[in-house]
DNA sequence: TATGTTAATGAAAAGGTATTCAAAATTTTG
DNA sequence: CAAAATTTTGAATACCTTTTCATTAACATA
């Protein structure tokens, strides 16, 4: 129709309720000091008009957007960060922030993104499966920009983070697979510039070392495709291992099927698998995968909480927490003779 | 030195290089009529006051924002969705513009999530797999605010949209079920209320009734688990069907699973099934799904594409277009004896 | 009724930028 | 070298709110 774009102001909608311009203001600011009468007056002449208070220049004399900004990684290919992307949205959203949304690559330079987010002056950064540089996330925190990273961190940089326990996982797995009298146990890793990954052998090789086991080792940068591949070389060794602990679930699964229909190998009576996220479909019947739950729920509600609480609180030091997941006990592992020497069974979610 | 917030402002800038504000806004305008010296003088002074435009300011003034709204459902139990999310965020990054995310449950209403949007002065809103009002999506285009949809459409309305042939797909779907032979297909459908399900079914059905062949029907509310439950429903009757086919790939791996794991069913030999989408794990080899691949880089391209063209050409009429999807033959169903009656087997991906 | 208190109101300023317009500086032309 | 044409610059204004402050209206108290 016309080229009209949002023109109706809060002057016209005084001119039509017969007020000043304050007033339409205080009667749409949920506290001003105005009388009922007016208020319904305003809001008439807005609904009449269509008016709708422009948050831009709002924001410009408050000082405050209610936006914050979301990088996240990865999100193609491993659907524990599409729910972690989904649960995060829902949450700011139910919190009444607006959320700008960046999608990059893993591996992406967040150099130019930064300023971007800095320029439409969000107040704070929730930075999930990708890793900002420590310069950069100084730089936001120096400008009162709070960060707030999932299951990433920088070392001695001022910034808040909420990891699953990654180490603590990897030995897990490990202890579990020694129990249950596996020989030859091999590591399948993520992306090798990854704190999840490198933790999660970390305390894989750990226990593994103490008991004087050697380990297996393939990359699969977190793609099935790649961990497909990557099983093929290992289970087609003259030495095969009897058991593929996989830095995530989708790879796992790559190597499930790469065991299985690739090459027709019995799981787990020929070959343990152990995965970590888990995905909803590691339940499904198909895989059946033993994993590492990530507590997906508190690390999302704990980083939006305290990103939020450090918006409030410009001067609270930034909180780091790590929290422990679960073993899923499902049918893709061989499990100790005993059944249970101690070992938890989570339920199915 | 401690700053808080970020106060620095072109004036600072100004002063610093010793030039007129309006000549540090010209050196960041990139087409400002501005000398070389002060355009270098302004970016060092900006460079060591860590001046950044403020988006706000500038959006009051340019009445332009960049920032496009988002609107998305299905996003945590589809992977169709989430690649769509993925693909559409990094087209509207590519190009420039700043992306608002709404992340809704499918059924949501959009009534307070579309004040938000236009309180936020997004130039333009795109949604899918939620249904926007078609009084909503008129008043946004009302106040010039273009809106495109994919795979949704609202009859009559003053809207852009973008859809998978689905319709077509669901013919293409029920012709090569009877050229293989089957007697008995089933549908399963999605959600009631959506228009992907209804259009594959419409399809299906209207080459099923031209041979005079009945189908059963049951509702799969597209989540693995209810297609799954609905699955060894069907499956277990007395006359089970020959062939299934699923509104959406996700439910179609769900009636996989009940019928090979649950049932101990042979597929295709026992029973056929077909889905829709094309997601990742269709190709997957424990599933190896026959399938209509949405063409979603193109719907994607074009949906943005279109949106943005709109903003800038706010007269121009909407533009709305079916896009054929194409038939994925793998391991999931029967084919017809002379194996290639005209099939096209496409690629994988 | 007169006075003191509180609540509601409007005028004006401020927030940080882009842009217009006139003035100044620079370059080109005769 | 003077004049004209062009480019560059700075002052002022507008964008649309929220908020302060002084003023007025409403109300309660003595």
């Amino acid at each position: 129709m016309k080229h009209s774009r949002n023109s109706v102001t809060s002057i016209e909608v005084a001119k039509l309720a017969g007020v000043s311009q304050s007033s339409v203001s205080r009667a749409f600011s949920h506290e001003g000091p105005v009388s009922v009468k007016t208020r319904r007056k305003v809001l008439d002449a807005a609904r009449k008009l269509g008016y709708q208070p422009n948050a831009m220049a709002r924001s410009l004399i408050t000082r405050r957007t209610s936006m914050v900004g979301m990088v996240i990684a990865n999100v193609h290919n491993n659907p524990f960060y599409t729910e972690v992307l989904d649960l995060l949205s829902r949450k700011f959203q139910k919190l009444g922030q607006k959320v700008m949304l960046f999608i990059v690559n893993r591996d992406q330079n967040l150099d130019d993104i930064l300023p971007q987010l800095l320029e439409y002056q969000v107040e704070g950064i929730l930075v999930t499966a990708a890793t900002l540089s420590s310069t950069m996330a100084e730089e936001c925190e120096r400008w009162g920009r709070p960060v707030a990273m999932i299951n990433r961190y920088v070392p001695g940089v001022h910034a808040s983070w909420f990891c699953c326990a990654n180490y603590e996982g990897g030995k897990m797995v490990a202890k579990l697979l020694l129990d249950a009298n596996h020989q030859r146990p091999a590591f399948l890793a993520g992306s090798e510039d990854t704190t999840t990954s490198i933790d999660r052998e970390r305390g894989f090789m750990e226990i593994l070392n103490q008991e004087k086991v050697e380990a297996l080792r393939e990359i699969g940068e977190y793609t099935y495709q790649d961990a497909y591949d990557a099983a093929i070389r290992l289970l087609d060794r003259k030495d095969p291992p009897d058991a593929i602990f996989c830095a995530n679930d989708i790879m796992a699964l790559g190597v499930m099927d790469a065991a299985k229909n690739g090459l027709g190998l019995k799981i787990p009576e020929e070959v343990s698998i152990i995965g970590f996220d888990d995905i909803p479909m590691s339940s499904w019947s198909s895989y059946s995968l033993t994993t590492v739950r990530q507590p997906i729920q508190r690390m999302v509600d704990a980083s939006v909480e305290e990103l939020l609480n450090r918006i409030e609180n410009p001067e609270r030091e930034p909180l780091q927490e790590v929290i422990s997941g679960e073993l899923v006990i499902r049918g893709s592992a061989r499990m100790p003779g005993g059944l249970s020497s101690g070992w938890v069974i989570s339920q199915d979610r």
